[in-house]
DNA sequence: GTCTAATCGAGACGGTACGTCGGGTCTTTGA
DNA sequence: TCAAAGACCCGACGTACCGTCTCGATTAGAC
């Protein structure tokens, strides 16, 4: 009675040493280089590497960036501490999405990566997944925390206002000009959506 | 009194027909190809032109695409007639906006060339001018009316605003699903900017 | 006791077959194109290889067509017997060298190769080795007998005499009218020269 | 009574000024590059003139070199005034040849025109008319005079000789080794060819 | 004085080929 | 079976020249 899942694949195993120096590789490339200057044969020439042990895991050049993304290079938002001022949190949380961009080489990368999502239906997907979906769902998180504790009104269309702010972030991001993504411009988004957000007040009064 | 521009350079001037023939052939292929399956040398060779007769007026692929594009393909945005309905007019410019794009090969162009432009600082700046710069102006128009008849608010953010709206369609389009930008989501954004936008009732209640 | 030189190169080896295509597809197009006509992307492509497979071995056009040649096409002399006459060993000799160019594939190729030897330098070591060296061994060889017999002067300037004779054959060769080198003319250089190679009569007379 | 050929062709008179123009480019292109990295467009461009002058004067790259080597380059060998010394007169003639080509540019230049007549068999009909042909008609003249004072052979083959001395001339500059064409070698052959050339001596005495 | 005709500089044109790069696959030896 | 190495076919790159063509401008003799 052995386990369906094969407890172990013959053959030699794969080298975890052999995917370190791809990821390593391929994120110091992303260092000094272009996205579209790196190529396959680069990373598996400087990680002293086939070819093949490349297209053995990965799908391409996106895919192994992106491996290489997530590992190595990527800011990981550390989880937010909902406070009982929504809108600050919001700002809070604005901010520092925008600051996880404001180094080069992320930027960088998340360009070369965004270009390769747009050409690859497939590749969008994870792309997707790794730089949008995980967003979403901290903003949900923000938003609703706003909602439950009366700050936010109860009737927000969340995914809408995701929608926008996320947009503000992305469009900035992908116009190109390195400057726009800072605390001013987060200060204007939550201004400027803050009537569209706060709960209406019961007795009339205005924002203290 | 002569004008001062030179009235004509010398050497063989440009043939129009072969700038033609090169617009033709790019637009042809961008019917029935992806944007990185098309190249340089097939579209010399569909226009029946040499390689350089491409080299000596554009950049490179891109330029090229951009130039069939807006002269072949580019759904022109007709001038908008503001009426006495800032809100309603706002929700027909996000309509026609997202109609604009409902076309697969529109959409698939403007992918294709999204992504050279985050590939090559160079070329962002053209595709910015031709893709985003012309909308913003549009949609300044719409708000500046809106504010004009005292539908919006006076002290409006007319660039965040606009960020917010732009960069929800902008998100929506690189986000890929096609079945997105429709008229619901337009609506959905004005409802939900609504708040952030009107002008506050001077007696009393917002619109319930 | 191991030897010293690599056993086997690591990486896939070289395939033959290729190595093979190339060649019978430039020998090919000698057979029915002048050699200035023939490319390294007609080679490739008739050869159904890959462009870098050929500049991967060789340095050019040049390069591989000599190879071709010296595989394919080149007419080895056959060793030749010496007799007891040297005078008709030397007739034989060059009958048959220039009974060696009279197939006119051979000879467009080696005006061709000939050619490329005066516009390339490097080139032209390469040529002189297969087309020159060779040849003047050939023919020391048949000097040497001569003088080992007594038939010629044993004071004979061997260097000079191949100067002369292999001089002739390819002043000849690369003026270019086809009859030129034919039976008749090796027997009036070997007439021309007779008296210049004969060893002198030790009685008297030299043959009326 | 007017002459058959037009007195003059209408139209504008073909400018000199371009005709030397051209040549000069032509020959300053020669000093600083080798043959086969001059171009049509570069001597246009040196020039300052339209290709089409060019080619409405000369049949290609090779036409126009020829014509400034001959104009601009060619060292004219000095007509020889025969002696009674036969044999050093062949000796000088020989001498002169040499040292024709000992300039490096002459050398070059020649070399560049040899390939080009190998590849193409219309010029090098012109190439054998400048290079080869004069000079058969100044050997002719030397070897006859030879044989007129009585110290050349008086059945001497004169086509073979020139063939023979001629050929080793072309042989060695097309070998390439610069050093090989000097007087020791003009000497060698001298002294190797002169059983073959000299008059047999009536009173059996040997030469001196 | 036009008119006609050919030339001139300039440079765009359709082509062919260059030599290089990279993609993704295949074929070795060796672990 | 994996891994390093690297050859393989293929497609595209951007460049260089080819020889031809089309411009406006010019330079003559013919009318």
């Amino acid at each position: 009675m052995s386990l369906p899942t094969s407890p172990r694949p013959p053959g030699r195993p794969r080298s975890d040493a052999t995917r370190q120096s791809i990821l390593d590789a391929s994120a110091h490339l992303l260092e000094t280089e272009s996205y579209d200057k790196i190529s396959i044969e680069r990373i598996a020439s400087e990680a002293k590497v086939g070819k093949q042990s490349i297209y053995r895991w990965w799908g391409g050049k996106a895919d192994v960036v992106l491996a290489a993304y997530t590992e190595r290079v990527l800011p990981r938002l550390p989880p937010r501490a909902p406070t009982d001022d929504a809108f600050g949190d919001l700002d809070d949380f604005l901010r520092q999405l925008f600051a996880s961009v404001s180094v080069p080489l992320v930027r960088r990368t998340m360009q070369g990566l965004l270009a390769e999502a747009q050409l690859d239906p497939e590749f969008r997907l994870k792309f997707y997944g790794v730089f949008v979906a995980s967003r979403r769902t901290l903003f949900k998180q923000v938003l609703r925390h706003g909602i439950a504790i009366g700050q936010f009104r109860a009737d927000l269309d969340v995914e809408t206002i995701i929608d926008l702010l996320n947009g503000a972030f992305w469009y900035r991001l992908l116009s190109g000009s390195e400057e726009d993504l800072d605390d001013a411009f987060a200060a204007s988004l939550v201004r400027s959506m803050r009537p569209a957000i706060e709960a209406p007040k019961p007795t009339g009064k205005s924002k203290k």
